[in-house]
DNA sequence: CCGTTACGTAAGCATATGCTTACCGTAAAC
DNA sequence: GTTTACGGTAAGCATATGCTTACGTAACGG
C-alpha cells in the first residue's frame, strides 16, 4: 500500500496546502513558508513526512533546497481512487437494480 | 473545500479498510465490524466520520444501520486530484522544458 | 411483556500529531 | 576567514485522535 502514507499525508491541511502552493514550480522552503501560516521549521516537518509519502522530492541548489512535485507519487492515489470509484459505483448500481425489480 | 475532511477521513487506514469492504456493497455495523481488529464501538465512530465527510449514508432497517458508500462524496475528491495532478504534470513539463532549453 | 439483538454515545486513557523555540551544520558573500 | 542566509533537527508541549469498557436506547422475538 504505497498510498497509504499519501493518504495520511493529504489528511493534513497545512500540507495539502504546502502541495497547492508547489502546484505552479519548485520552490525553496523559505518561500513556501511565507504565506503560510506556520513556522519555516514547521513546514520543515511537513516537507519531510511528504517527501516520505513520495509527494515532492527535493533539490539541493547550493545552501537551499529545492522542492517540486513528485508526479510519480499521485499515480497509485488515483489508480485507488478510480478503482474504488468504478467498484463502488458498480455496486451502488446493482443494489439499485436489486432494489428496482423487487419491488 | 467539501474535499477536505474526505481526505482527512481517508486519512486513517482502517477507515479506508471500512470503505474497501463496503465497497462490495451495504453492510450492517456488525459485519462491518467482525473482520477488523477493532471492537465494533470504535467502527461506529469511524462511520461517524466517514458520514460527516460524506463518503458513507446510513439507512436505518429495523434495529439495525445498514450503511453504504456515498458515491457522490468521492467526486470532490477526484476532482480535486485530477486537476491538481494536470496542473502538477503541467508545471513538470514546464520546469523540464525550461531546463532543457537553458543547457 | 421481557429478554435479546443491534447500535450509538459517554468517559477515560494512551499515543500520535502539529506546533514552537532553540540550536546546529553548510554553503555563499564579503 | 568571518559573517550571514538557508534550512534541517532536537526537545518540549498542548491538543487531537483512536481505542476500550460501560452504559443507554430502540426494535424484534418468544
Amino acid at each position: 500500500m504505497t498510498y497509504g502514507n499519501a493518504f495520511a499525508a493529504l489528511g493534513d491541511p497545512t500540507r495539502r496546502r504546502i502541495l497547492e502552493r508547489l502546484r505552479t514550480g519548485p520552490k525553496p522552503v523559505g518561500v513556501i513558508a511565507a504565506g503560510l501560516p506556520v513556522s519555516r521549521p514547521a513546514v520543515s516537518q511537513h516537507l519531510k513526512i511528504l517527501k516520505e509519502a513520495g509527494l515532492v522530492q527535493e533539490e539541493a541548489q547550493g545552501t537551499r533546497r529545492i522542492y517540486h512535485i513528485d508526479p510519480r507519487g499521485l499515480g497509485p492515489l488515483r489508480a485507488w481512487l478510480d478503482q474504488f470509484w468504478d467498484q463502488a459505483l458498480e455496486a451502488f448500481r446493482a443494489e439499485a437494480e436489486k432494489e428496482h425489480t423487487k419491488s
